[in-house]
DNA sequence: GAGCACTGC
């Protein structure tokens, strides 16, 4: 590698021009290739030289040391995430015992492009190239002068590990850049740490950050970048940085799709995806399908109406190999859509929004999208989480549309017109922040020192409803005081869990608790299939008549004395990989717990303790059932709001019976 | 008779 251009020399000849205040640099001159293999087969340096983001390696070094910000648009496909950090390291950015972060927002990210990124560099995970997520810390940040060598320089990270690390430095002194990947996905922790970089920005002139992001909303991102720093502008001068953010596109590695609509809006979506797997696959060439709908209903009854329509013999729907794929299910039909598809088969996989974030499918050639998803929505008046079906953006389509090109030329279904496309979905998703409960978001802030929570400068701001009613929760559960600030350290995140381990010590029960608190922490232990009787058997089996929490623990205690075996969790309906979960996160609350001068002391066989305990923490969620009403409906005590125990609930059945009961009796 | 997708103390 010798074209390279080094930070404090002077810049390269690259085009770029105002535009509002903001920099756009285009079309840089493509960089001279240097080596090429003397062998047949690409070498890892080839490889690394055909992605569309090698052309643009110059220009994002110096836009990087130019600029307190840099904002990377890119498609999927582009490189950006595995080889900005290493062309910052190539440029000199981790000299000097500094590191390079990269953040991603789910924890599977960070593994797989850790483990890429080392291998690309021959170096061993763990020592150069290093991640942390919870549970695991896979760093060598041990400074000493013998362990240099292996010492970590790039380091990726969950956004939330990042925001952890703040609270014991809160302005994140060893990092020289730090790169904020997915940031177009507006989760929550994303935005929160979005919104805590730019403070430091202001104390740490010569920290660099480089948000990307996969959409256009590029431009709004600047403004927030933008913002506040015209009037503090002369700060960056002394470090001849620009405060303007850069802005730069780097195009993706995918194939023309080729888009079609319905000519007249659907009355019914799963039919007519349904009709349109059939339709594809009598007509168009070999290839996968992947069809999005909204939740794991629908795709069980698409799946089922296309497997009975597969199953008549002799039509040309019999080829069909369709598989449901949405996040309840078990690893192992989670996998089966990774198998190699039978000869003469066509593999038709039906996803939630799962196959749009979380997991690439390759071989995917037809995609039929739905035009809706399930969001959470968040009402702060009822103080209730819900999830809607709700058409999606402009930006969610055409990333749906983007899985049929990444092997070769493909096509998409969309069944909305394209009135609707062009017209009447919003341009980008709402943010997460403002669909949510944001008690656990203001604990974090509150934590990390920001005491004027209201105040936030947030990339979007949540409704002034949300942040009162978060406030109001805390204050209720005595986190916060007057002040307002936090009456105690963040131990846990969560206050309500925090509460109902904090009384437990006083109940002498945080034994159980911490249990409670841990199976609470994880999606759920039971194995997700449902109207199955074997499932409602099991259920029985370890159902306690004190409720749900009292169950888990006596499903956990049966864990532990099987000696944690696979085997009967698996007789038993329960979910092995939630399980050992449970055990890591057990675990760190035991010792978060003992930190906090917490005992563990178990209640034995009295769980009435245990139950006022966890009624301390949730009291908030307490209501009442409502005499004379069929079906037990209750009403919240705080808000009157109608409520009715969850079907997946031990107690469901218990309900039902007794409410009959009652209209027997009456 | 029902849970889009994720993160972390």
């Amino acid at each position: 590698m010798s074209q390279l251009w080094k930070p404090g020399t002077e810049r390269p000849g690259i085009l770029d021009d105002e535009e509002g205040g903001v920099l756009f640099c285009s079309a840089p001159p493509a960089a001279a290739s240097s080596s090429s293999s003397a062998f047949g087969y690409a070498s890892i340096e080839q490889q690394r030289q055909r992605l569309p983001v090698y052309k643009y390696r110059t220009a994002i070094l110096y836009l990087v040391e130019s600029h307190s910000t840099s904002i990377i648009v890119g498609e999927t496909g582009s490189g950006k995430t595995t080889q900005i950090p290493q062309y910052l390291k190539e440029a000199g950015w981790v000299d000097g015992g500094r590191i390079i972060a990269c953040t991603q927002p789910r924890r599977l990210a960070v593994q797989t492009v850790a483990s890429r990124v080392a291998e690309e560099m021959g170096v061993k995970l763990g020592q150069e190239v290093g991640y942390t997520i919870r549970f695991e810390d896979f760093t060598n940040e041990n400074l000493s002068a013998l362990a240099a060598q292996g010492v970590t320089r790039i380091k990726f990270l969950s956004d939330g590990v990042l925001l952890r690390e703040m609270m014991d430095d809160p302005l994140l002194s060893k990092y020289s850049v730090i790169m904020v990947d997915e940031a177009h996905e507006r989760s929550i922790s994303t935005d929160i740490l979005l919104g805590l970089l730019k403070k430091i920005q202001r104390r740490r002139p010569e920290l660099r950050l480089i948000i990307s992001s996969a959409t256009i909303e590029a431009k709004s991102m600047a403004n927030f970048f933008q913002n506040s720093k015209r009037r503090r502008g002369v700060e960056s001068e002394g470090h001849g940085m620009k405060v303007e953010p850069a802005i730069l596109s780097v195009e993706g590695r995918g194939f023309n799709v080729q888009m079609f609509y319905v000519a007249e809006p659907v009355p019914d979506y799963l039919q007519a995806a349904v009709s349109t797997v059939l339709s594809i696959n009598e007509q168009e060439p070999m290839g996968d399908m992947l069809v999005f709908l909204t939740g794991q209903d629908d795709i069980d009854t698409a799946v089922q109406l296309l497997t009975e329509e597969a199953q008549k013999n002799g039509k040309p729907s019999s080829d069909l190999m369709v598989l449901p794929l949405y996040s309840g299910l078990s690893c192992g039909d989670q996998d089966l859509v990774f198998s190699l598809t039978p000869r003469g088969k066509r593999k038709v996989v039906i996803s939630t929004n799962i196959a749009d974030t979380s997991l690439t499918l390759e071989g995917v050639v037809y995609v039929v999208d739905s035009g809706f998803s399930k969001q959470r929505f968040y009402n702060p008046i009822t103080d209730i989480e819900n999830l809607v079906v709700t058409p999606i953006s402009k930006a969610s389509a055409r990333q749906r549309a983007g899985r049929a090109g990444r092997v070769r030329p493909g096509k998409c279904y969309r069944l909305y017109t394209e009135e609707f496309y062009l017209n009447e979905m919003a341009a980008d998703g709402i943010p997460e922040m403002q669909r949510s409960n944001l008690v656990s978001c203001v604990i974090q802030l509150k934590a990390l020192g920001i005491d004027n929570i209201l105040g936030f400068d947030w990339p979007s701001s949540p409704s002034p409803e949300s942040m009162v009613r978060a406030l109001e929760v805390l204050y209720s559960l005595g986190v916060v005081d007057d002040d307002p600030k936090l009456t105690s350290p963040a131990g846990f995140q969560d206050p309500m869990i925090s509460k109902m381990i904090l009384a437990s010590n006083k109940l002498g029960c945080s034994e159980e608790i911490i249990t409670i608190a841990a199976i609470l922490s994880v999606q759920s232990i039971w194995v997700s299939v449902r109207g199955l009787k074997e499932l409602d058997e099991a259920k029985l089996r370890f159902a306690a008549a004190e409720g749900d929490h009292v169950t888990f623990l006596i499903m956990y205690r049966g864990f532990i004395q099987s000696d944690k075996s696979p085997k009967w969790c698996h007789k038993n309906f329960i979910n092995y990989q939630a399980m050992k979960k449970v055990i890591e996160v057990r675990e760190q609350l035991r010792r978060i717990a003992q930190w906090l001068g917490i005992a563990l002391k178990s209640s034995g066989s009295d769980t009435q303790v245990v139950r006022r305990a966890v009624t301390a923490g949730f009291f908030a969620n307490a209501c009442r059932l409502e005499a004379y009403s069929h079906g037990g409906m209750y009403k919240t005590v705080r808000s009157s709001q109608e409520v009715y125990i969850h079907p997946s609930s031990v107690l469901f059945r218990l309900v039902q019976l007794s409410s009959l009961i009652n209209i027997l009796l009456y």
